[in-house]
DNA sequence: AGCATTTCAGAATCCTTTTTCTGATTCCAG
DNA sequence: CTGGAATCAGAAAAAGGATTCTGAAATGCT
């Protein structure tokens, strides 16, 4: 993965919150994604102080979204938790590496910044919502349609 | 960085080694390149193992190239250090994320990877070398052109 | 107001990566 | 052939991140 395991889990954890406001229990969302609880929430917690999400607590509290999904942009999850330089520096960790002393590398890898801090910046949590909808809703399509089958001859 | 450490050290450790058989020391090249020690002893250790270094014991020995350095991709090199496996997997750690199921960044990020393991394969320590080559040169033309004197009182 | 439920905050534990240390192996000199 | 110096090699320690646990604060219900 490119990110830090946090990141990735975050980003698991705000497909799953409902687009409305509804309040989420960082337990529920653990055992939904199959995710260590209390890391789970360290990481929620995060995301409350960038503004990402809001908490309420006592009961009927949980976390929801600060903002319709469609309007929080994997990047800013990923600067929040990986920090704004995440992808700063030579691919290769040479020190003299720069655009006067380019590695064998460098431009590639310039290309790549550009082109996976524009898909951060265009892609957002309702995408990533509609990534697992779909995901479960072909999953219900094999359940009913039939039993998977272990050599489709057919 | 998009790799570890250990394998930035190989790299720029490798980049340092001479293109003729002599046998360096990790010692020498350690301090050379202002890297730990042992540590890179024990990453050299890893690339001999990979058959990308030979090293001799005892005295006279140490390490060298087994291939003449345009014969020994950043590829290779990386593969033996991070494992065949570095760039695989979903950008943000999404276990659903497949070809039938890509999540937002799939397609940029499968970009990313044809584009920088090509770059890798085809980038040698040849070219490391030469811009490490380089590098040094410009640093001497500029001590040349105006020393820096440790007190630069007037 | 008091109690139960729930979240937030910080400390402690575990694991991986990074770093360091000690031992095994090799070559040269006598 | 033996002793000593030099070097790699593998095991042991340290550091940082990931994970878990425990305590403190806040809210709603009675």
């Amino acid at each position: 993965m490119l990110f830090s395991t946090a990141t990735g889990y975050a980003l698991r954890a705000l497909a799953a919150l409902p687009e409305d406001g509804t309040f989420c229990l960082a337990k529920d969302l653990s055992s939904q994604l199959d995710l260590p609880g209390p890391y789970l929430a360290k990481i929620l917690q995060g995301l409350v102080q960038a503004s990402i999400l809001e908490s309420v607590r006592g009961p009927k509290g949980g976390f929801r979204l600060a903002r319709p999904s469609h309007r929080i942009t994997v990047g800013e999850v990923v600067a929040a938790l990986e920090g704004p330089q995440a992808l700063e520096g030579c691919v290769m960790g040479f020190p003299t590496c720069s655009g006067d002393h380019p590695c064998p590398l460098h431009d590639a890898w310039d290309a790549v910044k550009t082109q996976v801090t524009s898909s951060m910046t265009e892609a957002t949590i309702r995408d990533l919502q509609l990534m697992d909808l779909r995901h479960q809703k072909e999953a219900e399509v094999s359940r009913g349609a039939g039993k998977k089958r272990p050599s489709p001859a057919g």
